[in-house]
DNA sequence: CTAGTTACGTA
DNA sequence: CGTACGTAACTAGG
């Protein structure tokens, strides 16, 4: 352990340790889903957490190489010139471990022309003369000359940078037998197979040190070489350049004009919202709770530093009529946040940018703000969902919402996890909310109070709205917050389910599952678990002997897929039987999990996820039900089991045809397909005809499959080789398939891939509606990871665009059912499709705003095509 | 009990 | 080597 009455700087070179690390972990274990591999920042990361906890620096920096390139390369061309090609896994990682660093506060120097090392040896020189003790991290032998009193080095093991031997100055003389500053001078004679450059033959450690000790300097070694005997004595006589050379070489600069001084290289506290987000998208969990340990010091410091900097108001208790005077007096939007209590309001707070208020939720009060809550006063929330529902529970309504933090940040950056006031306080005014720990009996932090809260949600509004492109803040205005108003209401009406549909189905499914599962056990003679993948592998790949399949992480894959493939190639009762089981007991799961989502009242009640995705869909949560089975006519009955309500009369669904491919059509202008659209005729009839060059008559179902696969997979930016594994075709033919597609839909072709360049230029991707995604990694090396962005990057837009239009249908219907005061209502989405129930009496005026609104929600070069079906449960209404 | 993996349901 | 999601079961680790 350094002094601790000294500040201690730590320096590091940052290539030649994550490079270590790259070698010493294994590629494989080491990657992300989508394919960038982290092993060198994560072995590097690792140390580094370690090495900070262990020595506590006042102050730290890591230098990285600019290139191959610098002086020395210039002075001497050989110089590193047998140096291999950087492998391409590692390529990536160094701009993303800078990143790492960058989040952490930690300052990454690098400069033009000079090495790493050498801006190591400056900083430690330079703070030695200021008085620090030093630690140098780093792999390369030549920053040994650096050791002295007050510089230490640390250098890793030949096994890799999780043990770092730790050389001052005497372990040096023990190691080598000189002192630090005479190191190079061996190195000059021994020479650096791994730098190109040779030295002395014959001359290894030991005969260096001999000669350095009985001459006492490299200088006069060369001076009188001849003294020296022997075969290595001609050898040295015949190098004495490249000795000399060498010399020069490896000597460190100590004094490389650098950017930063050294009291700038203070240890600062982390950018916590940033490091969670590099590391959960590298997939570093464990190194999370690490990381947030050594900077927990830091952490709780800042919080105090910027929770004083703008101290939050304690709020004002005014009676019920003081608090609406507060309310209608307060200039501009007011920040509003309920607290609930079994769904209803308990207490309520508000704030405008200077000042606060709250009371707790009584009749008086609640009669009182009631019109203000319903007026077109602006209102400003944190996810104002639940709190919406809340107040539609207590019977108000809520007029003038004007914003809601957590979906403006979402629409601003919609991969990040910001989903709480909370973490968007960290990011935009980079404090800390108060939040009283729930796991503590006695709370030793306070928590902030609704009024408070409230507060921080004019601040971080304010914040978010002068980041907001025009564009993202009207789909904020105009699509994001009259759906969400939708949305509670859906969610509040929930949908009637029939336990008893489900209960005789799921009894059918289970005998039948136990039927199946014993014929299973005859067909291979013993039992086994038909849910667990290890032992399906067992049975499958050991006992049956039949041929391996495609690799999982942690075998091989027993998917219905490759069961499909091994029963055509290898038939065996038992696939087949293992595969029903599959069909039954999902089935029976999916039934099993609706039945315990039923309420009291007989109706199942979902939550949307407004900020679900990055492209601007829904998703659905606590049951999903976006993801109900219809494929087989079995599954239908599953459906059947949702009915239509006590009170109302018959479900409704409606749903848009084809929608992404009439987007497609819109967006890429193509004459062909938008004339395939105004047709009539069906599309993939149409597109079949002209792709095969027959009559629309003449198109086979073979035919007509294809082009199908073809023109979806086209919104989802397939390849050849995925359309031949689709379609089970040869390559060659998927090929030939894109060619004759994309002869007779240029247009399609052309707008594809002018969408992906204008992405990368922009580094975003816009809808219809301006509704944006960020697309960094169109630009990254990485071509596993850049061609998964061009791909998601060439869907965006359009599932993006349909996910707006069925948005605008559906306030649109929603809104329209009220005004008109009917009581149908809407009660599911489904991405291209919604569920309503009607009430007695009003089919026709609801299938007419629905049918009006979904088919005029936008206006497209092609028409909006709705399909309405009609029923007592939602299969039925579903033909 | 948690986290990772596999498998599978929808648009 | 086709996009976007959520859930459940099994398994290994603590």
């Amino acid at each position: 352990m350094t002094d601790s009455a000294k500040p201690t700087l730590l320096v590091v070179d940052g290539h030649s340790l994550a490079y270590r690390a790259f070698y010493a972990l294994p590629v494989d274990n080491f990657s992300t889903k989508d394919g960038q591999h982290t092993n060198g920042i994560y072995g590097f990361l690792a140390m580094l957490i370690n090495l900070i906890k262990a020595e506590r620096p006042t102050h730290m920096a890591v230098a990285f190489d600019t290139s191959r390139q610098s002086f020395r390369t210039r002075e001497y061309p050989e110089y590193k010139a047998n140096r291999s090609e950087t492998p391409s896994e590692f390529k990536g990682q160094i701009p993303i471990l800078q990143d790492c660093l960058a989040a952490m506060s930690i300052t990454v120097i690098q400069k033009e022309d000079i090495e790493a090392d050498d801006i190591l040896a400056t900083l430690a020189t330079q703070a030695a003369e200021q008085h620090f003790d030093v630690l140098v991290c780093s792999g390369d032998r030549d920053t040994i000359q650096l050791v002295n009193d007050d510089i230490t080095l640390l250098y890793p093991n030949v096994q890799g940078v999780s043990q770092l031997k730790r050389y001052d100055r005497q372990a040096v003389i023990d190691r080598y037998g000189v002192p630090p500053e005479q190191y190079p001078d061996i190195a000059a004679l021994v020479g650096e197979t791994s730098d190109n450059l040779p030295g002395v033959p014959k001359v290894g450690e030991k005969t260096a040190v001999k000669w350095l000790n009985q001459f006492g300097s490299l200088d006069a070694l060369l001076e009188q070489a001849d003294k020296v005997t022997g075969v290595v004595g001609g050898n040295l006589r015949e190098n004495l350049d490249a000795v000399r050379r060498n010399r020069t070489l490896n000597r460190l600069l100590t004094d490389v004009d650098l950017p930063v001084a050294i009291d700038e290289l203070e240890v600062k506290p982390m950018d916590a919202q940033a490091v969670r987000d590099i590391f959960a998208r590298l997939e570093f969990k464990t190194l999370i709770p690490r990381v947030a340990e050594l900077a927990g010091i830091e952490q709780q410091m800042a919080a105090v530093a910027s929770a004083a900097a703008v101290p939050m108001p304690q709020p004002a208790e005014p009676s019920p009529t003081d608090l609406l005077a507060w309310l209608e007096a307060a200039d501009g939007p007011v920040g509003v946040t309920l607290v609930l209590e079994a769904g209803l309001p308990r207490r309520v707070g508000f704030a405008t940018a200077n000042a606060a208020a709250e009371a707790e939720w009584t009749p008086e009060v609640q009669n009182v703000l009631g019109p203000w809550f319903a007026s077109e006063a602006p209102k400003l929330f944190s996810d104002a969902k639940p709190q919406v529902k809340g107040l539609r529970r207590a019977g108000l309504t809520v007029g003038g919402l004007d914003f809601d933090t957590v979906l403006a940040g979402w629409l601003l950056r919609p991969s990040l996890p910001d989903k709480t006031l909370a973490d968007l306080v960290d990011r935009y005014l980079d404090e800390k909310l108060p939040e009283s720990d729930p796991t503590q009996l006695v709370p030793e932090t306070e928590g902030a109070t609704p009024g408070q809260l409230s507060w921080f949600t004019v601040r971080v509004a304010e914040a978010l709205r002068g980041e907001l492109p025009a564009s993202v803040e009207k789909v904020l205005t105009q699509i994001e917050l009259p759906t969400l108003l939708t949305l509670a209401d859906m969610e509040l009406a929930g949908v009637a389910v029939s336990h008893d549909t489900l209960a005789t189905f799921s009894a059918e499914l289970g005998q039948r599952a136990d039927g199946i599962a014993q014929e299973a056990f005859a067909a291979i003679g013993r039992e086994v678990n038909l849910g667990s993948p290890k032992q399906l592998q067992e049975v499958l790949f050991d006992e049956l002997q039949l041929p391996k399949t495609r690799k999982t992480k942690t075998g091989y894959s027993t998917d219905a897929a490759v069961l499909a493939d091994l029963q055509e190639t290898n038939p065996h009762p038992f696939l087949d039987l293992l595969l029903q089981h599959r069909e039954a007991t999902k089935l029976r799961q999916i039934i099993e999990s609706l039945d315990t989502s039923i309420a009291g009242d007989g109706r199942i009640r979902t939550t949307y996820v407004q900020t679900g995705s990055q492209t601007g869909r829904l998703s659905s949560t606590d049951p999903n039900l976006q993801n109900i089975p219809i494929r087989t006519e079995e599954s239908r009955r599953i459906r059947s089991a949702f009915t239509v309500g006590e009170g109302y009369e018959t479900l409704l669904t409606a749903d848009y045809s084809q929608i992404e491919m009439r987007i497609m059509a819109h967006l890429s202008e193509d004459p062909g397909l938008i004339e395939a659209f105004n047709s009539g005729e069906d599309l993939h009839r149409f597109v079949g005809a002209r792709v095969f060059s027959v009559d629309p008559a003449d198109v086979t179902p073979q035919m007509r499959t294809k082009v199908k696969a073809m023109s979806y997979g086209l919104v989802y930016g397939l390849s050849a080789f995925g359309l031949s594994k689709q379609l089970r075709i040869e390559q060659s033919e998927a090929k030939q398939l894109m060619m004759e597609y994309f002869a007779r839909f240029g247009a399609v072709r052309d707008y594809l891939r002018s969408s992906v360049e204008q992405a990368r230029i922009d580094g975003y991707t816009e809808t219809i509606f301006g509704r944006r995604r960020p697309f960094p990694d169109l630009a990254s090396p990485n071509r596993v990871l850049r061609e998964n962005a061009e791909r998601a990057a060439l869907n965006a837009p359009i599932q993006g665009s349909a996910a707006d239009i069925m948005k605008i249908a559906l306030f649109h219907i929603h809104d329209d059912f009220a005004s008109a005061e009917l009581r149908s209502r809407v009660l599911l989405q489904i991405h291209d499709e919604l569920v309503v129930e009607v009430a007695p009496g009003e089919w026709d005026a609801a299938e007419k705003i629905v049918r009006e609104r979904m088919g005029d929600a936008a206006t497209l070069s092609v028409p909006l095509d709705v399909q309405i079906g009609r029923g007592a449960d939602w299969n039925e209404a579903g033909h």
